[in-house]
This record gives structure tokens, C-alpha cells and sequence, in this order.
DNA sequence: ACAAGATCTGGAACCGCTTCCAGGAGGCGT
DNA sequence: ACGCCTCCTGGAAGCGGTTCCAGATCTTGT
């Protein structure tokens, strides 16, 4: 069916070892073959098999991107950057969905691992030492955690937390909750760590309301634990929490940012569009997305794990209209 | 490194195709060849190479799943749903994000027709010669559009658009707003066609209001349309431009939905949380996904393109919020 | 007990590409 | 004119499976 290089060797009149190089290597030909070659090509809209390269090099071309739940808004951003990047290197991305279940991550990582050259895995819920075991048999970036010295990329959550803080001592803020997500989380431990070493320094008291699931429903149930606390302002550990918290506030008539304050984490898409629109710290889920596929590549290519761990991305404050001065 | 089909053949004394054999048709040996074989294939941890299989066989286990923006909240659930489904048969989902540019669109097709079985496609934007031709090089499952005969799994628009006008006229509106989305999108053509002419059944005055951008940004325009036309509801192409609708009115100071009554289009999770939150016409995502790789697996299993076109998926309309009595 | 058939098995070809290897052609120094 | 090097090229051996084919073994009917 399909144009093979041995169709286009017979038009091209030259031998396939000579197709091959001059598609894969065009300085070693000579550049009469090569111009037949790409005249050949051409007339027979000729596309290389992937799958037959894959077998003789042992390449494949395509990474596998695992992460939790593409339906959680915080991963498509990442998710897009990466593929474009791939896109950049003749990449494709093989993208799974483990459905937030550490025995479904394992079994797809497993499966996949026959048909990828490498992984991004953004595995919140799996252990460290599967995830160790993972990066024995093949090259793996991490995202969004830190194992041991395994390859990964991970935002500044502790100077994320440092400016949330900062804004909230600045307006006036001395006694702050923060609303825990999952407690095997290794964000949520950075996070809440950075919280309590931070608010120490700036002589804020501290309070901890959860742990709550990591969602809407997590912030509606995680608003009324505020309230009992009396505090005037409050750090999520994500951005849907926030919005949880926003409805369920407005819903038992404690104003925002009136009476309490409200900051997120992600800046998710949602966050910039309810009213009052979410104050949050923003993490670059493009320049993620994309280091994760440039450190992958790196060690795809220098087989010596270049590099290792990177340094963290910044994140940034981005204030909206959920923070107002202390009551 | 990894064993092959070769170690488990010496290790388990029998030859490699008896070792193919009992693996892809184990009534095809003897019992006893069988379990010798099983138990080497366990002793070594062996996986067949897909890429092996896939050079010989012709079929790579893997399917193309195109979507024009995975960050588009209506697609996560689709494609959950498909990657579900394609776990149960044993292939794998290669996703790939278009960015909603045709071009970009249509060279990933031509790149990916060569490592996939067959595509799911969603692609609005599209041309359909350009889908046609596709089609005729390798099996496609168009999602949410209809071209001619080729195989497709669309929703029941005009049902969704008779049921909205429905709960809407049963309030007592009689001139009711439709802000249209992209003018080439098939599915806004469709859902205009249902309004014009639902809306001529029940009697209803009906306005057409843009066509904008199908976000929120969009909505945040519409509204202002919608507002010069002096109508007691609206429908909206979806429920992004749903969601800028409200929050305009609510910036201008109309009340939803004691002013105004709003019906959305996709059931986006973000349409329950807001306030007043968006009353809206539901397609069953997960069927959707699960549908488009059935009709998949048929098409790559019967070679005749098997049924073709089918029913369309069953719309539901949610009444939240947003709609109420006529003022 | 023997031919005919059914079952099972191993050898080998093949899928489409890369890459090693050996050899021919041409350039250069002496 | 000779040998040596370099540059190109074609042949062939894989990569790891599947599958066709032919032969070996085992049933079965008579």
C-alpha cells in the first residue's frame, strides 16, 4: 500500500542503504544521490515507518506523559506546552490518564514502558520507591516532586507561599489558616512546610484547617473548618479549594474579602472568572510542560542523566479581588 | 536487556514460534507446551515488543485521538471516557492537541497515520474534503460532526435545543436570544438550525445574537448583544459563553435569572459552581468517548466500515439556577 | 496393522528500516 | 605509475515478532 524505501531505492536507482543515508544522514551522500533521492521521495509522498525505525534502533519517538487526572484544570496547560515542545523535536507524546489511582499509574507505566523511549510522570500518589524502580528501567523526568535525586522539575512553592504571606501581613493579616489537600501529597507537605517556616518568621500565627480533598467539595467543607478558626485570611492548597471556599463563604454570608481573604494555588482558568475573582499564586505550567520534555530529551540524548534535578521554577502572586485589608 | 521472544523460547525448550503461538492462541499447543512456555514467560518478566508486533502484524495497538483543545473543559471527560475504553481492549490512546489550527491540525494526522491503527477525530475546523481524505488512508471516527457517510458519533442537538425551548416557553418567555458560536463550526450550525426551527413550532420570536468567540470572553460580548435585542432568555452556544453572559449581566447590574433566564450547552463542571449557577443541556461525554472507540475497533476489526454513521447520543437538560418564571 | 487425517511443531521468510562491512572509484603524494 | 586514503555505495545482517509451510507425531477407522 503504502511507498516503502525499498520502492523508492528501485525509482531512485540506488540501493536502500543509500535511501536511508540520505534521509538520515544527507552530508554522506553524494549530492547527485541525494537530490535522486529526494526526487523519489517526493513522487511517492514516501513518509519513513516509525514502527520499523522503532525496531532497528531501538527508538521509538514517542514519550509517554502521565498524569493524574487531565480533567483537573491545572494539567492541560502543562499538557499543551509539553506537546509542543515534543512537537519541535519530531516527538510524539503518548499521553495516559491514571485516573488518580497509584495501581492504574503503575500498571500504564508498565505497559507503556515497551513503547516510549522515556516518561514525564506527574505521579502524586505513587511511592518513592516505585517511582525509583521506574527510573531504573527507563528515563524518567518527574514533575511536580522531588524524589531523592531522580530528574525532575518542581515550582518555588516555598517563595510562592512567601509572597502570599507577605501580601496578607502587608494588608493588615496576623492570624491565617491554611487549608491542607491531601496529606500524602508532597506539594501539599512543601507547601504547608514553607506556611509554617514562613509565617514563623513573619511572626504570623498559623492555623491548619484540613486535610481536605483536593477539590471543589474539598473547599466547601474546608470553609466552615475556617470559620471555627476565626481567622481573616486564608491560604489554599489549591485554587479549587479557593473557589470551594469563595461559594461556600457567599453561601453563609461571610464576605470576601471583607471578612476574610482568600488565596489560592495553580491560577487555574476558573479562578480569573468567578466573582470575586481569585487572588492566587501562579505557577508557569508552560515553562514546565516544556522543561520536562527538554530535561527528558537530555537525557534521552547524553545517556549520562544530564543534569539530574533543576532548579525550581519561580511562581508568582497574582492579586485579585479575594484579598482586602484585615477587617 | 529486556528478554525476548527468543530467551523464552531456549528457556522454556521449544521453538520461537511455539512461544508465539501459545501466547496469541494458546488452543493452538499442547498443554504441556503451553505451561512451559508460561512459566519462562514468567520466570524472565517477558513482554512481547509492540514494535516488533507492530512491524509484522501491521498493527501498532495504538489509536490517534485528536482533539483541537484539551484544555477546552468539554473534551477532558471525552477523552477520559476513550482512554478507559481502549485500556479494556489493550490499545493505547495517543493524544494529540491541534491547538485549534486546522494546519496544525491536519500535519499531525499525516504524521500520526503512521504510528496509529486508526483516529478519533474531533476537529471542527477542519475541511471536509481534507476529512474525507483522511479517511481513505486509514480508519477515522469523526466525533461531534457529521461528513456525508463516514463514520460518526454525534449528540442530539436538536433534542437539546427542543428541550431548552421547552422549559423555557413552559416559563412564559416568548422572544428568547440564541448567541451563536464560530460561523464554520458544525455543531453551532446545527444547534441554529434546531433553534430556527423548534422555535417556529412552539411560536417563539427568536433572535440571533453574534456569532462570538465560544469562551468566556465570547459570552462577555454576547451579553451585550443580547441586551440591545430585549429578549427574556437566551441560549447559549455553550456553556463558556454561558458562563461570560452571566458575568456580564451581573457587572451590568441584571439579575439572573429574574431579569434574564440562560441555558448553556456542554454541562462543564464549572457551570454548577457558579452563581447563579448555569442551567444547561448535557451530552453524555462519557458515552461519547466510549462510542467513538467502539465504532473504532469495529471499523479496524470488520474491514466493511462497519455501520457507518450512528444514532446520535441523547441530550439532557439540566435545570439549575439561571432560568426562571418570565419577569 | 496400515493408510488417512488431525494435531502439533520447528524452520525460515518476512515486515521496513538502520548500520556494519567490504569493496570500487577517485584524488593525492612521491 | 604505484600505493594509500578518503569518499560513496551496495550487500547483508540484524531488530523482535508473526505466519506460512512442511514434516513429525499421534489418532482413528477399517
Amino acid at each position: 500500500m503504502a511507498a516503502t524505501i525499498k520502492d523508492v531505492a528501485r525509482l531512485a536507482g540506488v540501493s536502500q542503504s543509500s535511501v536511508s543515508r540520505a534521509l538520515a544522514a544527507p552530508e554522506r551522500v553524494r549530492p547527485e544521490t541525494r537530490e535522486r533521492v529526494e526526487r523519489a521521495v517526493a513522487r511517492l509522498g514516501y513518509h519513513p515507518s516509525r514502527i520499523a525505525r522503532g525496531l532497528s534502533t531501538g527508538r521509538t519517538g514517542t514519550i509517554g506523559f502521565v498524569v493524574p487526572d487531565i480533567a483537573n484544570p491545572f494539567f492541560p496547560g502543562i499538557v499543551k506546552a509539553a506537546q509542543r515542545r515534543s512537537r519541535e523535536f519530531g516527538l510524539s507524546v503518548l499521553l495516559a490518564d491514571s485516573d488518580e489511582d497509584p495501581a492504574i499509574e503503575m500498571d500504564l507505566i508498565r505497559t507503556l514502558t515497551k513503547q516510549v523511549d522515556g516518561f514525564v510522570l506527574c505521579a502524586p500518589r505513587a511511592g518513592d520507591d516505585d517511582l525509583r524502580a521506574v527510573c531504573d528501567d527507563i528515563p524518567v523526568v518527574l514533575l511536580n516532586r522531588r524524589v531523592g535525586q531522580l530528574p525532575s522539575i518542581i515550582f518555588d512553592n516555598a517563595d510562592g507561599v512567601r509572597q502570599a504571606l507577605a501580601h496578607l501581613a502587608a494588608l493588615g493579616h496576623r492570624r491565617v489558616a491554611y487549608v491542607a489537600g491531601p496529606r500524602t501529597s508532597w506539594v501539599n507537605r512543601e507547601r504547608l512546610r514553607a506556611v509554617r517556616s514562613v509565617a514563623a518568621a513573619m511572626r504570623l500565627e498559623v492555623v491548619e484547617a484540613g486535610n481536605v480533598s483536593p477539590d471543589f467539595e474539598g473547599g466547601v467543607a474546608g470553609a466552615d473548618l475556617v470559620l471555627a478558626a476565626s481567622v481573616t485570611a486564608v491560604i489554599a492548597y489549591n485554587d479549587m479549594i479557593g473557589l470551594g471556599l469563595i461559594s461556600r463563604f457567599g453561601a453563609r454570608g461571610v464576605r470576601v474579602p471583607d471578612d476574610v481573604s482568600i488565596i489560592g494555588f495553580d491560577d487555574i482558568p476558573a479562578s480569573a472568572l468567578v466573582s470575586p475573582a481569585l487572588s492566587t499564586v501562579s505557577q508557569p505550567k508552560d515553562r514546565c510542560g516544556r522543561a520536562g520534555i527538554d530535561l527528558l530529551t537530555d537525557l534521552l540524548n547524553e545517556r549520562g542523566r544530564a543534569g539530574g534535578a533543576r532548579t525550581p521554577l519561580p511562581t508568582r502572586l497574582i492579586v485579585r479581588a479575594s484579598t482586602g485589608p484585615v477587617p
